[in-house]
RNA sequence: GUCCCCAUCGUCUAGUGGCCUAGGACGCUGGCCUCUCACGCCGGAAACAGGGGUUCGACUCCCCUUGGGGACGCCA
Protein backbone atom coordinates (compact mmCIF):
# COMPACT_ATOMS: atom_id res chain seq x y z
CA UNK A 1 0.00 0.00 0.00
CA UNK A 2 1.51 3.59 -0.86
CA UNK A 3 1.67 5.75 1.93
CA UNK A 4 -0.38 9.05 1.19
CA UNK A 5 -0.11 11.66 4.12
CA UNK A 6 -2.25 14.98 4.18
CA UNK A 7 -1.59 18.17 6.21
CA UNK A 8 -4.67 19.74 6.57
CA UNK A 9 -4.78 23.51 8.93
CA UNK A 10 -7.35 25.75 8.78
CA UNK A 11 -6.58 29.11 7.45
CA UNK A 12 -7.46 31.04 10.63
CA UNK A 13 -4.29 31.92 11.61
CA UNK A 14 -0.14 31.83 10.72
CA UNK A 15 1.11 28.02 11.08
CA UNK A 16 1.59 27.75 14.69
CA UNK A 17 4.16 25.20 16.52
CA UNK A 18 1.73 22.52 16.94
CA UNK A 19 1.01 22.86 13.37
CA UNK A 20 4.68 23.03 12.56
CA UNK A 21 4.89 19.56 14.58
CA UNK A 22 1.70 17.87 12.96
CA UNK A 23 3.19 19.17 9.38
CA UNK A 24 6.96 17.57 10.13
CA UNK A 25 5.73 14.21 11.33
CA UNK A 26 3.06 13.88 8.43
CA UNK A 27 6.26 14.97 6.11
CA UNK A 28 8.49 12.80 7.67
CA UNK A 29 6.37 9.47 7.89
CA UNK A 30 5.51 10.15 3.87
CA UNK A 31 9.32 10.42 2.97
CA UNK A 32 10.39 7.49 5.50
CA UNK A 33 8.02 5.11 3.72
CA UNK A 34 8.52 6.38 -0.13
CA UNK A 35 4.89 8.20 0.00
CA UNK A 36 3.37 11.41 -0.10
CA UNK A 37 2.48 14.13 1.63
CA UNK A 38 -0.63 16.20 0.74
CA UNK A 39 -1.46 19.57 1.69
CA UNK A 40 -5.24 20.52 2.04
CA UNK A 41 -6.68 23.78 3.11
CA UNK A 42 -9.69 23.82 5.95
CA UNK A 43 -11.68 26.55 4.62
CA UNK A 44 -14.98 25.39 5.23
CA UNK A 45 -15.49 28.39 7.87
CA UNK A 46 -15.70 30.97 5.80
CA UNK A 47 -15.96 34.11 8.36
CA UNK A 48 -12.52 32.73 9.88
CA UNK A 49 -10.71 31.82 6.59
CA UNK A 50 -8.49 34.02 5.19
CA UNK A 51 -6.44 34.31 1.91
CA UNK A 52 -3.42 35.91 4.44
CA UNK A 53 -3.32 32.69 6.74
CA UNK A 54 -3.28 30.71 3.29
CA UNK A 55 -0.53 32.22 2.21
CA UNK A 56 1.17 32.62 6.34
CA UNK A 57 0.74 28.57 6.09
CA UNK A 58 2.13 27.70 2.35
CA UNK A 59 5.51 30.52 3.80
CA UNK A 60 6.08 28.56 7.03
CA UNK A 61 6.04 24.92 5.48
CA UNK A 62 8.27 25.93 2.96
CA UNK A 63 10.74 27.80 5.43
CA UNK A 64 10.83 24.68 7.38
CA UNK A 65 12.18 22.77 4.31
CA UNK A 66 8.67 20.76 4.42
CA UNK A 67 7.03 20.31 0.77
CA UNK A 68 3.78 19.05 -0.18
CA UNK A 69 2.33 16.78 -3.84
CA UNK A 70 0.35 18.52 -5.94
CA UNK A 71 -1.36 22.18 -5.70
CA UNK A 72 -3.11 22.18 -2.05
CA UNK A 73 -7.17 21.68 -1.93
CA UNK A 74 -9.63 23.75 -1.20
CA UNK A 75 -12.06 21.93 1.15
CA UNK A 76 -14.81 24.85 0.19
CA UNK A 77 -14.19 24.30 -2.63
CA UNK A 78 -15.47 20.58 -2.52
CA UNK A 79 -18.84 21.80 -0.70
CA UNK A 80 -20.28 20.16 -3.74
CA UNK A 81 -18.83 16.20 -2.81
CA UNK A 82 -19.38 16.52 0.34
CA UNK A 83 -23.33 17.32 -0.13
CA UNK A 84 -23.81 14.73 -3.04
CA UNK A 85 -22.26 12.27 0.16
CA UNK A 86 -24.29 13.25 3.01
CA UNK A 87 -27.52 12.83 0.30
CA UNK A 88 -26.14 9.61 -0.50
CA UNK A 89 -26.37 8.29 3.44
CA UNK A 90 -29.25 9.98 3.38
CA UNK A 91 -31.21 7.97 0.49
CA UNK A 92 -29.44 4.62 1.81
CA UNK A 93 -31.19 5.74 5.26
CA UNK A 94 -27.86 5.97 6.76
CA UNK A 95 -28.91 9.81 7.71
CA UNK A 96 -32.10 12.24 8.46
CA UNK A 97 -33.33 15.53 8.18
CA UNK A 98 -33.58 16.93 11.61
CA UNK A 99 -35.70 20.28 11.62
CA UNK A 100 -34.51 21.08 15.28
CA UNK A 101 -33.94 25.04 15.27
CA UNK A 102 -30.75 26.34 17.07
CA UNK A 103 -33.07 27.91 19.94
CA UNK A 104 -34.58 24.41 20.30
CA UNK A 105 -31.27 22.41 20.86
CA UNK A 106 -29.99 25.40 22.68
CA UNK A 107 -32.60 24.83 25.46
CA UNK A 108 -32.53 21.40 25.38
CA UNK A 109 -28.77 21.48 26.19
CA UNK A 110 -29.76 23.71 28.76
CA UNK A 111 -32.14 21.42 29.98
CA UNK A 112 -29.86 18.53 29.99
CA UNK A 113 -27.42 20.50 31.27
CA UNK A 114 -29.56 21.71 34.41
CA UNK A 115 -31.10 18.01 35.09
CA UNK A 116 -27.34 16.34 35.23
CA UNK A 117 -27.74 14.58 32.17
CA UNK A 118 -25.81 14.45 28.59
CA UNK A 119 -25.95 17.46 26.96
CA UNK A 120 -25.78 15.38 23.33
CA UNK A 121 -28.81 15.90 20.64
CA UNK A 122 -31.31 13.60 21.87
CA UNK A 123 -32.09 11.99 18.61
CA UNK A 124 -35.81 13.76 18.92
CA UNK A 125 -36.12 13.64 14.40
CA UNK A 126 -34.16 10.46 13.96
CA UNK A 127 -37.45 8.24 13.57
CA UNK A 128 -40.27 10.98 13.11
CA UNK A 129 -42.14 11.16 10.86
CA UNK A 130 -41.02 13.18 7.63
CA UNK A 131 -44.75 14.34 7.29
CA UNK A 132 -44.61 16.20 10.58
CA UNK A 133 -41.77 18.68 9.23
CA UNK A 134 -42.33 22.39 9.85
CA UNK A 135 -42.79 23.88 6.19
CA UNK A 136 -41.13 26.79 6.83
CA UNK A 137 -37.29 25.62 8.62
CA UNK A 138 -34.71 23.98 6.54
CA UNK A 139 -33.23 20.66 7.93
CA UNK A 140 -29.85 20.07 8.94
CA UNK A 141 -29.20 15.95 7.76
CA UNK A 142 -27.73 13.90 10.75
CA UNK A 143 -26.14 10.66 10.52
CA UNK A 144 -28.00 8.10 11.83
CA UNK A 145 -25.15 6.81 13.84
CA UNK A 146 -25.66 3.06 15.68
CA UNK A 147 -27.05 3.49 19.04
CA UNK A 148 -26.27 0.09 20.47
CA UNK A 149 -22.66 -1.70 20.43
CA UNK A 150 -19.02 0.05 20.65
CA UNK A 151 -17.00 1.91 17.68
CA UNK A 152 -13.01 1.47 17.82
CA UNK A 153 -10.19 3.13 16.20
CA UNK A 154 -7.11 1.40 16.26
CA UNK A 155 -4.69 4.36 16.50
CA UNK A 156 -1.06 3.46 16.03
CA UNK A 157 -0.08 6.04 18.80
CA UNK A 158 -2.83 5.23 21.43
CA UNK A 159 -3.51 2.17 20.67
CA UNK A 160 -7.02 0.73 20.65
CA UNK A 161 -10.13 3.54 21.57
CA UNK A 162 -13.15 2.48 22.35
CA UNK A 163 -16.10 4.52 22.68
CA UNK A 164 -19.73 2.88 23.38
CA UNK A 165 -22.13 4.08 20.70
CA UNK A 166 -24.08 5.16 22.98
CA UNK A 167 -22.23 8.39 24.01
CA UNK A 168 -22.12 9.41 21.00
CA UNK A 169 -25.05 11.51 19.37
CA UNK A 170 -26.07 11.91 15.39
CA UNK A 171 -23.77 14.37 14.18
CA UNK A 172 -24.63 17.31 12.00
CA UNK A 173 -23.84 16.41 8.26
CA UNK A 174 -25.02 19.23 6.37
CA UNK A 175 -25.98 22.60 8.05
CA UNK A 176 -29.68 24.34 7.22
CA UNK A 177 -27.81 26.04 4.62
CA UNK A 178 -26.45 22.97 3.06
CA UNK A 179 -23.13 23.31 3.06
CA UNK A 180 -21.25 20.30 4.83
CA UNK A 181 -20.02 20.20 8.37
CA UNK A 182 -15.63 19.78 9.17
CA UNK A 183 -16.93 16.02 10.11
CA UNK A 184 -18.55 15.12 6.95
CA UNK A 185 -15.72 17.10 4.79
CA UNK A 186 -12.80 15.65 6.12
CA UNK A 187 -13.96 11.96 5.76
CA UNK A 188 -14.97 12.19 2.26
CA UNK A 189 -11.65 14.26 1.53
CA UNK A 190 -9.48 11.87 2.87
CA UNK A 191 -11.22 9.21 1.78
CA UNK A 192 -11.37 10.77 -1.77
CA UNK A 193 -8.02 11.68 -1.91
CA UNK A 194 -6.64 8.66 -1.19
CA UNK A 195 -5.00 9.67 2.52
CA UNK A 196 -3.60 6.27 3.95
CA UNK A 197 -2.41 7.70 6.90
CA UNK A 198 -4.38 10.27 8.76
CA UNK A 199 -1.79 12.05 10.93
CA UNK A 200 -2.94 14.78 13.38
CA UNK A 201 -3.11 16.02 17.22
CA UNK A 202 -4.84 13.94 19.97
CA UNK A 203 -7.06 16.88 20.15
CA UNK A 204 -9.11 14.94 17.02
CA UNK A 205 -9.22 11.73 19.10
CA UNK A 206 -12.71 11.17 19.85
CA UNK A 207 -13.49 12.98 16.51
CA UNK A 208 -11.68 10.18 14.78
CA UNK A 209 -14.17 7.44 16.90
CA UNK A 210 -16.99 9.39 15.39
CA UNK A 211 -15.97 10.34 11.75
CA UNK A 212 -15.15 6.41 11.93
CA UNK A 213 -19.03 5.89 11.76
CA UNK A 214 -19.28 7.61 9.04
CA UNK A 215 -16.49 5.50 6.98
CA UNK A 216 -18.39 2.37 8.36
CA UNK A 217 -21.82 3.77 7.09
CA UNK A 218 -20.67 4.37 3.69
CA UNK A 219 -18.91 1.21 3.38
CA UNK A 220 -15.21 3.26 3.09
CA UNK A 221 -12.20 1.71 5.01
CA UNK A 222 -11.18 4.04 6.87
CA UNK A 223 -7.27 5.30 6.95
CA UNK A 224 -4.61 4.10 9.69
CA UNK A 225 -5.09 7.06 12.41
CA UNK A 226 -2.37 7.80 14.26
CA UNK A 227 -3.05 10.89 16.85
CA UNK A 228 0.04 12.74 17.99
CA UNK A 229 0.38 14.60 21.89
CA UNK A 230 -0.29 18.14 21.53
CA UNK A 231 2.66 20.48 22.46
CA UNK A 232 1.88 22.54 25.65
CA UNK A 233 3.42 25.52 27.02
CA UNK A 234 6.35 25.87 29.54
CA UNK A 235 3.72 25.56 32.62
CA UNK A 236 1.79 22.45 31.06
CA UNK A 237 -1.07 24.37 29.94
CA UNK A 238 -2.30 23.58 26.03
CA UNK A 239 -0.19 25.83 24.00
CA UNK A 240 -2.79 28.92 22.92
CA UNK A 241 -1.71 31.97 21.12
CA UNK A 242 -1.79 33.82 24.10
CA UNK A 243 1.03 32.26 25.57
CA UNK A 244 3.84 31.37 23.12
CA UNK A 245 2.08 29.81 20.68
CA UNK A 246 3.66 31.70 17.70
CA UNK A 247 3.83 31.39 14.50
CA UNK A 248 6.81 29.94 12.91
CA UNK A 249 7.76 33.00 11.45
CA UNK A 250 8.02 34.73 15.39
CA UNK A 251 11.08 31.88 15.68
CA UNK A 252 12.43 32.97 12.27
CA UNK A 253 13.05 36.56 13.47
CA UNK A 254 14.03 35.30 16.59
CA UNK A 255 16.74 34.07 14.75
CA UNK A 256 16.04 30.18 14.58
CA UNK A 257 17.44 28.12 11.76
CA UNK A 258 14.65 25.43 10.18
CA UNK A 259 17.32 23.07 10.69
CA UNK A 260 17.33 23.59 14.46
CA UNK A 261 13.26 23.99 14.40
CA UNK A 262 13.00 20.41 12.62
CA UNK A 263 15.37 18.49 14.96
CA UNK A 264 13.24 20.13 17.84
CA UNK A 265 10.36 19.27 16.88
CA UNK A 266 11.10 15.77 16.33
CA UNK A 267 12.37 15.16 19.60
CA UNK A 268 9.40 16.70 20.79
CA UNK A 269 7.30 13.60 21.62
CA UNK A 270 9.98 11.35 19.59
CA UNK A 271 12.83 9.61 19.87
CA UNK A 272 15.18 6.94 19.02
CA UNK A 273 17.21 5.77 21.55
CA UNK A 274 19.77 8.43 23.23
CA UNK A 275 20.22 10.35 20.18
CA UNK A 276 19.83 14.16 20.01
CA UNK A 277 20.94 16.12 17.07
CA UNK A 278 19.59 14.84 14.11
CA UNK A 279 19.29 16.19 10.56
CA UNK A 280 16.78 15.67 8.02
CA UNK A 281 18.17 12.97 5.68
CA UNK A 282 18.68 10.53 9.52
CA UNK A 283 15.40 11.61 10.40
CA UNK A 284 13.90 10.23 7.37
CA UNK A 285 15.63 6.84 7.42
CA UNK A 286 14.93 6.32 11.51
CA UNK A 287 11.50 7.99 11.61
CA UNK A 288 8.07 6.08 12.71
CA UNK A 289 5.25 6.17 14.36
CA UNK A 290 5.92 3.72 16.70
CA UNK A 291 8.27 5.61 18.62
CA UNK A 292 6.01 8.74 19.31
CA UNK A 293 5.14 9.22 22.76
CA UNK A 294 1.79 9.02 24.12
CA UNK A 295 2.03 11.85 26.48
CA UNK A 296 1.54 15.73 25.74
CA UNK A 297 5.48 17.55 25.43
CA UNK A 298 6.06 21.15 27.11
CA UNK A 299 7.83 23.20 24.50
CA UNK A 300 11.31 24.77 26.28
CA UNK A 301 13.19 27.69 24.80
CA UNK A 302 16.57 26.68 26.18
CA UNK A 303 16.23 23.17 24.55
CA UNK A 304 15.65 24.88 20.96
CA UNK A 305 17.96 27.62 21.44
CA UNK A 306 20.94 24.66 22.59
CA UNK A 307 20.08 22.66 19.53
CA UNK A 308 19.88 25.61 16.84
CA UNK A 309 23.87 27.12 18.24
CA UNK A 310 24.72 23.62 17.67
CA UNK A 311 23.20 23.96 13.73
CA UNK A 312 24.57 27.29 13.87
CA UNK A 313 28.03 26.10 14.55
CA UNK A 314 27.69 23.26 12.04
CA UNK A 315 26.14 24.76 9.26
CA UNK A 316 27.68 25.77 5.88
CA UNK A 317 30.31 29.08 6.35
CA UNK A 318 28.66 30.42 3.40
CA UNK A 319 25.44 30.23 4.10
CA UNK A 320 25.57 31.14 7.04
CA UNK A 321 28.10 34.23 6.36
CA UNK A 322 24.75 35.20 4.37
CA UNK A 323 22.34 35.34 6.60
CA UNK A 324 24.46 37.18 9.01
CA UNK A 325 25.07 39.83 6.50
CA UNK A 326 21.36 39.97 5.70
CA UNK A 327 20.92 40.18 9.62
CA UNK A 328 23.00 42.72 10.29
CA UNK A 329 21.90 44.73 7.55
CA UNK A 330 18.04 44.75 8.70
CA UNK A 331 19.34 45.89 12.26
CA UNK A 332 21.83 48.74 11.24
CA UNK A 333 19.12 49.81 8.37
CA UNK A 334 21.54 50.16 5.96
CA UNK A 335 23.78 48.22 3.07
CA UNK A 336 27.10 46.90 4.27
CA UNK A 337 30.20 48.53 2.61
CA UNK A 338 32.42 46.03 0.81
CA UNK A 339 35.21 46.63 3.92
CA UNK A 340 32.50 45.65 6.46
CA UNK A 341 31.46 42.60 4.41
CA UNK A 342 35.20 41.44 3.84
CA UNK A 343 35.27 41.17 8.02
CA UNK A 344 32.09 39.17 7.97
CA UNK A 345 33.99 35.38 6.82
CA UNK A 346 36.83 36.33 9.02
CA UNK A 347 35.09 36.70 12.09
CA UNK A 348 32.32 34.04 11.72
CA UNK A 349 34.38 31.35 13.08
CA UNK A 350 34.66 32.92 16.63
CA UNK A 351 31.48 34.60 16.53
CA UNK A 352 29.42 31.42 15.69
CA UNK A 353 29.87 29.72 18.77
CA UNK A 354 29.36 32.89 21.00
CA UNK A 355 25.65 32.81 19.11
CA UNK A 356 22.61 30.70 20.09
CA UNK A 357 20.37 33.11 17.47
CA UNK A 358 21.10 34.50 14.39
CA UNK A 359 20.09 37.70 16.41
CA UNK A 360 22.97 36.82 19.07
CA UNK A 361 24.91 36.04 15.92
CA UNK A 362 24.80 39.63 14.63
CA UNK A 363 24.57 41.36 17.68
CA UNK A 364 27.65 40.28 18.46
CA UNK A 365 29.28 40.66 15.00
CA UNK A 366 28.15 44.39 15.52
CA UNK A 367 31.21 45.69 16.35
CA UNK A 368 32.63 44.59 13.05
CA UNK A 369 30.52 47.51 11.30
CA UNK A 370 31.89 50.88 10.71
CA UNK A 371 30.58 53.48 13.30
CA UNK A 372 32.89 55.39 15.08
CA UNK A 373 32.98 56.84 17.54
CA UNK A 374 31.36 53.28 19.06
CA UNK A 375 29.03 53.13 21.20
CA UNK A 376 30.36 52.19 24.61
CA UNK A 377 28.78 49.89 27.49
CA UNK A 378 28.46 50.71 30.53
CA UNK A 379 31.24 47.96 32.03
CA UNK A 380 33.38 48.89 28.78
CA UNK A 381 33.56 52.10 29.61
CA UNK A 382 34.82 51.47 32.95
CA UNK A 383 37.52 49.81 31.40
CA UNK A 384 38.55 52.87 30.37
CA UNK A 385 39.34 54.70 33.12
CA UNK A 386 42.16 55.25 35.12
CA UNK A 387 45.44 54.14 33.09
CA UNK A 388 43.93 52.79 30.37
CA UNK A 389 43.95 55.76 28.32
CA UNK A 390 47.68 56.04 28.84
CA UNK A 391 48.13 52.44 27.80
CA UNK A 392 46.17 52.43 25.08
CA UNK A 393 48.25 55.41 23.26
CA UNK A 394 51.39 53.07 24.01
CA UNK A 395 49.16 50.42 22.32
CA UNK A 396 48.47 52.47 19.42
CA UNK A 397 52.57 53.31 19.16
CA UNK A 398 52.93 49.65 19.08
CA UNK A 399 50.36 48.79 16.46
CA UNK A 400 51.35 51.46 14.31
CA UNK A 401 54.53 50.08 13.76
CA UNK A 402 53.32 46.41 13.02
CA UNK A 403 53.93 45.67 9.56
CA UNK A 404 52.36 42.32 8.83
CA UNK A 405 48.95 42.57 10.20
CA UNK A 406 48.36 39.11 11.18
CA UNK A 407 46.85 36.75 13.93
CA UNK A 408 50.48 35.50 15.10
CA UNK A 409 52.48 38.90 14.40
CA UNK A 410 49.61 40.49 16.94
CA UNK A 411 50.05 38.16 19.44
CA UNK A 412 53.87 38.94 19.82
CA UNK A 413 53.40 42.89 19.60
CA UNK A 414 50.46 43.19 22.27
CA UNK A 415 52.05 40.71 24.62
CA UNK A 416 55.30 41.69 24.44
CA UNK A 417 53.51 45.48 25.42
CA UNK A 418 52.27 43.71 28.39
CA UNK A 419 55.91 42.15 29.59
CA UNK A 420 57.28 45.71 28.86
CA UNK A 421 54.51 47.38 31.07
CA UNK A 422 54.99 44.54 33.44
CA UNK A 423 51.24 44.10 33.42
CA UNK A 424 49.13 40.56 32.67
CA UNK A 425 47.97 40.22 29.35
CA UNK A 426 44.09 40.90 30.78
CA UNK A 427 45.10 44.02 32.35
CA UNK A 428 45.94 45.61 28.45
CA UNK A 429 43.65 43.29 26.88
CA UNK A 430 40.35 44.70 28.44
CA UNK A 431 40.77 48.08 27.84
CA UNK A 432 41.46 47.44 24.38
CA UNK A 433 38.41 45.42 23.83
CA UNK A 434 36.65 47.99 25.24
CA UNK A 435 37.90 51.01 22.89
CA UNK A 436 37.46 47.95 19.78
CA UNK A 437 34.37 46.81 20.46
CA UNK A 438 32.76 48.62 23.13
CA UNK A 439 32.05 46.04 25.04
CA UNK A 440 33.67 43.92 27.91
CA UNK A 441 33.51 40.37 26.13
CA UNK A 442 34.67 39.52 22.66
CA UNK A 443 36.36 36.78 20.63
CA UNK A 444 40.06 36.75 21.50
CA UNK A 445 42.03 40.59 21.03
CA UNK A 446 44.07 39.34 18.69
CA UNK A 447 41.50 37.63 16.50
CA UNK A 448 39.48 41.31 17.25
CA UNK A 449 42.18 43.14 16.03
CA UNK A 450 42.75 41.01 13.21
CA UNK A 451 39.22 41.22 12.10
CA UNK A 452 38.87 45.04 12.23
CA UNK A 453 42.46 45.67 10.37
CA UNK A 454 45.13 47.64 11.18
CA UNK A 455 43.65 51.30 10.35
CA UNK A 456 40.27 50.63 11.97
CA UNK A 457 41.76 49.92 14.82
CA UNK A 458 44.03 52.46 15.56
CA UNK A 459 41.34 55.38 14.99
CA UNK A 460 39.08 53.47 17.43
CA UNK A 461 42.14 53.22 19.67
CA UNK A 462 43.03 56.76 19.26
CA UNK A 463 39.03 57.73 19.97
CA UNK A 464 39.88 56.72 23.76
CA UNK A 465 44.21 57.43 24.09
CA UNK A 466 45.23 60.24 27.03
C1' G B 1 -20.76 17.00 34.66
C1' U B 2 -20.15 12.80 30.87
C1' C B 3 -16.70 10.32 27.73
C1' C B 4 -11.65 9.57 25.99
C1' C B 5 -6.35 9.83 26.60
C1' C B 6 -1.93 10.38 29.48
C1' A B 7 1.66 9.88 34.01
C1' U B 8 10.40 8.37 34.75
C1' C B 9 15.08 14.13 36.99
C1' G B 10 12.74 21.41 36.48
C1' U B 11 12.21 20.15 30.82
C1' C B 12 12.65 16.51 26.44
C1' U B 13 13.34 11.50 26.97
C1' A B 14 15.91 5.96 27.25
C1' G B 15 13.80 1.88 29.61
C1' U B 16 8.96 -3.29 26.66
C1' G B 17 9.91 -8.37 34.11
C1' G B 18 15.93 -9.55 36.22
C1' C B 19 21.33 -5.72 32.22
C1' C B 20 18.49 -0.09 36.92
C1' U B 21 23.06 1.55 42.44
C1' A B 22 17.25 4.08 36.61
C1' G B 23 20.95 6.03 31.23
C1' G B 24 21.33 10.43 27.78
C1' A B 25 20.27 15.58 26.46
C1' C B 26 18.80 20.79 27.81
C1' G B 27 18.89 23.71 32.00
C1' C B 28 21.21 24.38 36.91
C1' U B 29 25.85 23.80 39.48
C1' G B 30 31.54 22.88 41.20
C1' G B 31 36.29 22.79 38.73
C1' C B 32 39.90 22.94 34.63
C1' C B 33 41.30 25.81 30.33
C1' U B 34 41.90 31.26 29.85
C1' C B 35 43.11 38.21 27.73
C1' U B 36 37.00 38.78 28.53
C1' C B 37 32.79 36.06 26.92
C1' A B 38 31.92 31.68 24.81
C1' C B 39 33.52 26.77 23.14
C1' G B 40 35.74 22.44 25.03
C1' C B 41 36.98 18.98 29.00
C1' C B 42 36.24 16.74 34.02
C1' G B 43 32.71 16.40 38.21
C1' G B 44 27.82 17.27 41.03
C1' A B 45 22.67 17.81 42.56
C1' A B 46 18.17 16.13 40.29
C1' A B 47 12.95 11.35 38.65
C1' C B 48 10.14 5.91 38.42
C1' A B 49 2.81 10.39 41.53
C1' G B 50 0.39 7.27 45.71
C1' G B 51 -1.85 2.62 47.18
C1' G B 52 -3.11 -2.25 46.24
C1' G B 53 -2.34 -6.70 43.50
C1' U B 54 0.22 -10.50 39.78
C1' U B 55 5.26 -12.66 40.06
C1' C B 56 10.86 -15.89 42.69
C1' G B 57 11.50 -10.75 40.93
C1' A B 58 8.42 -4.83 39.09
C1' C B 59 9.95 1.65 36.30
C1' U B 60 8.17 -2.16 33.21
C1' C B 61 1.73 -6.23 33.63
C1' C B 62 -3.51 -5.47 36.16
C1' C B 63 -6.83 -2.48 39.42
C1' C B 64 -7.99 1.85 42.32
C1' U B 65 -6.78 6.85 43.83
C1' U B 66 -4.60 11.35 42.68
C1' G B 67 -2.84 14.64 39.16
C1' G B 68 -2.67 16.50 34.08
C1' G B 69 -4.72 16.95 29.18
C1' G B 70 -8.45 16.54 25.42
C1' A B 71 -13.47 16.02 23.42
C1' C B 72 -18.47 17.00 24.21
C1' G B 73 -21.20 23.17 18.35
C1' C B 74 -25.59 23.81 12.13
C1' C B 75 -16.10 25.76 14.69
C1' A B 76 -12.31 23.33 12.50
Amino acid sequence: MSVITRFAPSPTGFLHIGGARTALFNWLFAKHHGGEMLLRIEDTDRARSTDAAVTAIHEGLLWLGLDWQGDPISQFARADRHAEVANQLLADGNAYKCYCTPAELAEMRETARAEGRSTRYDGRWRDRDPAEAPSDALPVIRLKAPQSGATTVNDLVQGPVTVQNSEMDDMVLLRADGTPTYMLAVVVDDHDMAVSHVIRGDDHLTNAVRQRQIYDLMGWDAPIFAHIPLIHGADGAKLSKRHGALGVEAYAEMGILPSALRNYLLRLGWSHGDEEIIDTDQAIAWFDLDAVGKSAARFDIPRLESLNSHYIRTMDAGELCTLLAAQLAQVANRDLTETELARLPLALDALKERAKTLVELADKAGFLLDTRPLAMEEKAAGLLTGDAPALLSRAHGVLSAVEDWNVEVLTEAIRNLAEAEDLKLGKLAQPLRAALTGRNASPGIFDVLFFLGQKECLDRIADHMA
